[in-house]
DNA sequence: CAGGATCCAGTGCGATACTG
DNA sequence: CAGTATCGCACTGGATCCTG
């Protein structure tokens, strides 16, 4: 991490390990919470996440959408605009999320 | 991440953040599992992750201490004998990990 | 046997500049 | 405005050696 992908992968392939590459990235937890709270424009994301470089937030969104947890709209129409939602999947990650954060309370 | 930690932190101090912290390693997952399984000195869970060098080991099993995720037990002899197990809260993430494998089977 | 010290490689991310 | 390309650094973990 960083999350952050095992090289050599375990003998059975680990779901949970998946589910912790999925969410391993230095802003995509934020970025999820963010999008949980409705529909964002790439410019918004830099606003709340103002110490996060471009490059970052791009490659971390490309990422989940890979992975199925978002999903971007692209409206084709110049200067560009596109938006980024959660996926079904992605409101079922965001209640693994809130597991994590009642345990985390603990810590 | 890998695992991962965010060097500039959230405004807001994340628990979810950290629960993901704590579980963030190339072996802390094999590692909690093995546990889960009963007590184990370092040269078992040498043996179970064969491709893990020990320095990546012990030192995932230091942070886990600290933790308080797991405990060591030091039978002061020589040659050294040390045990690890999980400590309650250790016990506690396992369950968080079981919702993490869940989510985990659909992707 | 537990585990620390040193050196090295891979990579995630930041800063910046650029394009359509 | 969205997204890419280049450069450079910092951090994680591997290989190896050494100690009590």
């Amino acid at each position: 991490m960083g999350t952050y992908t095992r090289k050599t992968p375990l003998k059975i392939d680990c779901p949970m390990e998946k589910t912790l590459h999925v969410i391993s990235g230095k802003w995509k937890l934020a970025l999820l919470c963010e999008l949980n709270r409705g529909t964002c424009r790439l410019k918004d994301l830099e606003k709340y996440n103002s110490e996060a470089s471009k490059r970052a937030l791009t490659k971390q969104l490309s990422e989940l959408v890979e992975d199925g947890i978002i999903q971007k709209k692209d409206y084709e129409v110049y200067p560009k605009k596109v938006e980024y939602s959660l996926t079904a999947r992605g409101k079922e990650l965001i209640t693994v999320l809130e597991v994590l954060d009642e345990f985390g309370k603990q810590l």
